[in-house]
RNA sequence: GUGAGUGUAGCUCAGUUGGAUAGAGCAUCGGAUUGUGGUUCCGAGGGUCGCGGGUUCGAAUCCCGUCUCUCACCCCA
């Protein structure tokens, strides 16, 4: 009987691992080379971990499961959690600021669609002890650092930048009460997903206030801190908040990364724990859903039971960037097929046993590489030799048994010279 | 969880109004060129036509169910 793969998960065959190894060794190597440091967390938490702060309906989003010891558990369906529990078990002894990266396998029990699927890989970075918006901004420097790595420009990716701090500062002004926010936030978050009058009706309908109403679809259409400092500029709360997203700006700016940024107040995301700014990247002109994002979460750490310490942080899939990067022809350009250094092909027109010997010398001198099992025929070696791209290729045959010599052959040129293979071994020896 | 579309070799697809051992290209494997690869030529393997039921003398083809995949909704950490 067959049995089918998994609903919602992958099969890497060496073609698509060459494409997960490149996304994920570009996220460790830029990780690693704005300061952050790696960790991970186990696979599995209890499931409490997520219900507590959700609620129980998440647990129909998520792979739950009972050990035999009756606990309740979880596969992972994001990292946060698991990163707020390491840290606040060892929060007075670890230096901070603490800034963390990871790379963990996730899972979400959602019906898979593009870009979504049920098992993924999320790179996440943090930033936790400090509350200087330089940090806020480190993060989009190091996202944007990568999506450059990865051969994306402005032309391609967009950071859209908001703070919650600024609309719950506007919400409130406009006298809405503090426990409206969520359900005000996520009506917000939607804005995106409808035409622009089906929109103004839902929140006319929602604050049954015309005047309150047109004045947040107002500041929903603003496109820039400027008209927004002109424009609302009323209130001790909200000139703190613009002061904030303007002096991230400028720190942006500084790193040279200013071209990406863009002002807008309709990235809200669904997330309650977020408590300043926020981004998500998007790509230019497509209809792709978010390749990533994140923000402020001062409360988190307090939250999950630990003291109460400021945080900043992004998390980026790797199926969205995968469609980005195909669409943008940049895997093809990136992932080279895989090279043999050396392929090592012989008549047996010589008694000695030489061949392993040598393929033996070679691998252990760090070279990559192969030969075929079948010895017959020379012609059939190199056609395989062509087939998995052998750089160079040796060849033993009678000039062995007549005077100890060997044949390398560049395999691009088809340049071929006779060496003694003593002086061959003793190259190797010398090249390393 | 809701809705729409889809399903024929590993992949991309043919398959006449329901008719006999279901085809092609690519890929795979083998052979030819006997001291040298990429080209070419020849050949082979591989499909209970997603699965189950029904209609029919007869089903890849029509009907029902189910599953998968795709896309959207819910949700988005």
């Amino acid at each position: 009987m067959k049995i089918p793969p998994v609903k919602g998960t992958r099969d890497f065959y060496p073609a698509e691992m060459a494409v997960r190894n490149y996304i994920i060794d570009g996220w460790k190597k830029v990780s690693i080379r704005n300061g952050f440091e790696e960790f991970d967390s186990p696979i599995l938490e209890h499931l409490q971990m997520y219900t507590q702060k959700s609620g129980a309906e998440i647990v129909e989003q998520l792979f739950s499961f009972k050990d035999r010891g009756d606990r309740d558990l979880a596969l992972i369906p994001e990292m946060t959690p698991s990163l707020a529990r390491m840290v606040n078990q060892k929060i007075n002894s670890l230096p901070k600021p603490i800034k963390w990266f990871s790379v963990p396998r996730l899972f979400r029990a959602e019906r898979p669609q593009k870009g979504r699927l049920r098992e993924f890989f999320q790179w996440n970075i943090d930033i936790i002890g400090t509350d200087s918006i330089a940090a806020d901004a480190e993060i989009i420097f190091t996202t944007l650092d990568y999506l450059q790595y990865a051969g994306l420009s402005e032309n391609d990716v967009v950071v859209k930048v908001s703070s919650r701090k600024l609309l719950a500062a506007f919400l409130k002004s406009l006298s809405i009460a503090e426990n409206d926010l969520p359900g005000m936030y996520a009506m917000l978050d939607k804005k995106p997903k409808m035409p622009a009058d089906t929109f103004a009706a839902v929140l006319n309908e929602k604050l049954s206030d015309k005047d309150r109403a047109s004045k947040i679809l107002a500041f929903m259409e603003t496109d820039s801190l400027e008209k927004i400092k002109k424009s609302l500029g009323v209130n001790q709360k909200i000139d703190d908040a613009i002061n904030e997203l303007l002096e991230h700006h400028r720190l942006l700016n500084e790193m040279g990364v200013g071209r990406f940024y863009k002002f807008d107040p309709g990235i809200v995301r669904g997330l309650a724990y977020y408590t300043g700014i926020v981004f998500e990247v998007h790509a230019v002109g497509g209809e792709l859903r978010a390749i990533c994002g994140g923000g402020r979460y001062d409360n988190l750490l307090k939250d999950f039971g630990g003291p109460d310490i400021p945080a900043v942080g992004m998390g980026f899939g790797d199926c969205v960037l995968e469609i980005l990067l195909r669409e943008k022809g940049l895997l093809d350009k990136h992932i080279k097929k895989p090279e043999l250094d050396y392929f090592v092909v012989s008549d047996k027109s010589f008694e000695e046993n030489i061949f392993f010997d040598l393929v033996a010398k070679l691998r252990r001198n760090g070279f990559i590489t192969d030969f075929s099992y079948k010895t017959d025929n020379l012609s059939k070696q190199l056609k395989t030799a062509s087939e998995k791209n052998a750089k160079k290729c040796i060849i033993i045959s009678k000039e062995y048994s007549d005077s100890k010599q060997i044949i390398v052959k560049d395999m691009a040129t088809g340049e071929q010279q006779t060496i003694p293979i003593d002086k061959f071994m003793d190259g190797l020896i010398n090249s390393k």
